[in-house]
DNA sequence: CTTCTATCTTGACGTTCATCGATTCAAGGC
DNA sequence: GCCTTGAATCGATGAACGTCAAGATAGAAG
């Protein structure tokens, strides 16, 4: 069924998204379009060791325990982390393979006009 | 009062956002995480000539003509697109600097271990 | 000035989402 | 076996979102 993000790397900027494509895309962006979960995200991938305990995510949050959890689910289901269990913590930590393919989507080809040319040029 | 993505360029993988910064990125992030916005800014994005009516954009969708509008209009309050009106039609345009921001806030530093690393390491 | 076309705005409706409290599950230590 | 602690799941609730039909607005052409 649905195409996964993993699989393709459709140029956004290049070409017309297909709307399998733009449906593989918009959930992981949708992922990462609540502050909160950019916060987990981010705490996680600039974590030296590059892994965090749960423990150490909900405190920095004026959230409930089951509500960061809920979070870090959807970024988990998005591809863009991973979680193990060891003992009583659980320690996640950044797929760096899927920020990559983002910012591969969002990249310009090479020799495209400067940023804003469009708009100055008007 | 809240921080623009505009003025500020956090590097989301290399340290932990705060909480200003995660609203401004995210409702950047939001504005994408829906495929027909997606589609709606890939078919700006590759138009050659860099700028595409409204009327070329809506029978590409199985949708009403006022809730294109409506997407349009968030892309805009995004800071990804701009438009004019020019006569009887409204042009609409990428402003890549938004997207090259984005892109910038997704990568990783130089000399980071490479890909999946971290979980092949596990 | 009236009419027509292209686009935007408004208001309403059903769905999805973020959040919480309560509960459940997993692993250790007693 | 039975607590204790860390984390995930469940069920409910209010807010935000995507969509449409109807109406409003802007410009061009008669």
């Amino acid at each position: 069924m649905g195409q996964d993000i993993a699989e393709c790397c459709p140029a956004l900027l290049t070409a017309p998204l297909d709307e399998e494509q733009a449906e593989a895309v918009a959930k992981v962006f949708k992922a990462l379009g609540d502050p909160v979960r950019l916060r987990l995200l981010s705490m996680i991938a600039s974590r030296s060791g590059g892994e965090v305990c749960v423990c150490d995510l909900t405190p920095a949050f004026d959230l409930s325990q089951p509500t960061i959890s809920h979070h870090l689910k959807l970024l988990r289901q998005a591809g863009l982390i991973d979680c193990e269990r060891r003992g009583t913590w659980v320690y996640y930590w950044l797929l760096p393979a899927a920020t990559d393919r983002l910012a591969r989507v969002l990249t310009r080809p090479a020799g495209a006009p400067p940023a804003d040319t469009a708009a100055a040029a008007r």
